[in-house]
DNA sequence: TCAAAAATACTCCTTAAGGAGTATTGCTCC
DNA sequence: GGAGCAATACTCCTTAAGGAGTATTTTTGA
């Protein structure tokens, strides 16, 4: 099944022990792979990655010191032929496609079974896109190709965001920040804009599925 | 640790292979635990139950065809003397309440780590209502013991709370279900009424956590 | 240091949402 | 079979949000 010259050398990096158990007891029972690391946050990773050889990352996307989508990207940055495989319980388009853009070369759901698991490593190793079974049957790999349009926010812009996703109206979010509900205002309607929608509920549903904001 | 008279007999129920393949870990490695089930769903539990013996249950709580809470209810008005317990990765207050006041003995989030899901375990099968450490952190007790004041909605104001929730004005709402304007209005007053605030944001983000509405 | 970007603040106007009622027609359950 | 709830629809009024601009002051990066 892999290539017999000698193991892939595999980390898993998740915040959550179970996890990890699961996933060890599936890489155990392989000939080939082998568990060469285990981590629970980024910080832990990146302060051991380079001190060992690794061929495969399974990378958890909420980890709590950082989110997927960055750390996918250093990784890749500096360990340009590391495969990356997102490991996560997120199914939304905009999440996946954000991943793969980022140099993963694949997207697994937490609720993939071992067998699935295990091929869409194989097929990562042969360079090879790959998507867990349950991921493959919604989501056309064209469409997951495809660069995602993200607006860019400003800090200021991000922070009245989420005022407003907690359900502030403008003039609260004005007293909050000590500025003119007008430049509230003004923010809101850059907001509206940058999300090319007329109300904010869809603005923060769209940044909340972009994970501009958390949910 | 354990009763040394007999194994206490533990179900898993997750529809993640990875986390029953964690607990697997975590039970098999413990004299006076034994694992006589794994489901992945919740009608595969009710098939089986009944048909074995049984001392706890954990119980994964977003499962693909049924909500933990009510799940929960239902198995404790079957068997109540059935150790319940919450596996989760929700921390929201809301839904930790409802678990507890649905008859479960407590609540786990999965980043806990292993030592941490066996002292819950011990601590429930002893008549305890307990929380992983992390939640024990963050959360009250007593205020957990309180009853959660979650608004009851009939199914057209469910039915509209979502299209609001989706981002819909109320005229849009209105020409989708083919009644006036006005009655939408009606429905979105009563929903602010119902969950005591002054903007449908608010309102959809109460239901979100309380599990009315899907995130 | 200087131009671009970001943050601030405003006007004028339109539309949608929120607040407080009232009222009629169906169900449905005991 | 009638009390009660759900769903429907309305009025009148206030406030907040959205649309389309313009303009000044900071900040910041090249």
């Amino acid at each position: 099944m892999w290539d017999n010259s000698r193991n892939i050398r595999v980390i898993i990096v998740d915040d959550h022990p179970l996890v990890i158990e699961g996933i060890k007891n599936v890489i155990q029972g392989n000939d080939g792979l082998e568990l060469v690391g285990q981590f629970g946050s980024a910080k832990a990773l990146s302060d051991c990655l380079g001190m060992i050889e690794v061929d495969l990352v399974l990378l958890d996307i909420t980890l709590p010191d950082g989110n997927g989508i960055s750390i996918c990207k250093e990784l890749k940055k500096s360990y340009p032929d590391l495969v990356i495989i997102a490991l996560s319980n997120l199914s939304e388009r905009s999440i996946i496609k954000q991943m793969l853009q980022s140099g993963a070369s694949g997207y697994l759901l937490k609720t993939a079974d071992p067998c699935d698991i295990l091929n869409c490593m194989q097929d990562a190793l042969n360079g090879k896109i790959t998507l867990s079974s349950e991921l493959k049957e919604n989501f056309d790999m064209a469409v997951l190709s495809e660069p995602e349009e993200i607006p860019e926010l400003t800090i200021r812009e991000k922070q009245i965001l989420q005022l407003l996703a907690a359900g502030k109206t403008s003039a609260e979010i004005a007293a909050d920040l000590f500025i003119s509900p007008l430049t509230v205002k003004t923010h809101r309607a850059t907001l509206l804009h940058k999300f090319e929608t007329g109300n904010i509920l869809t603005a923060v549903n769209k940044a909340r599925e972009s994970g501009i904001i958390p949910r």
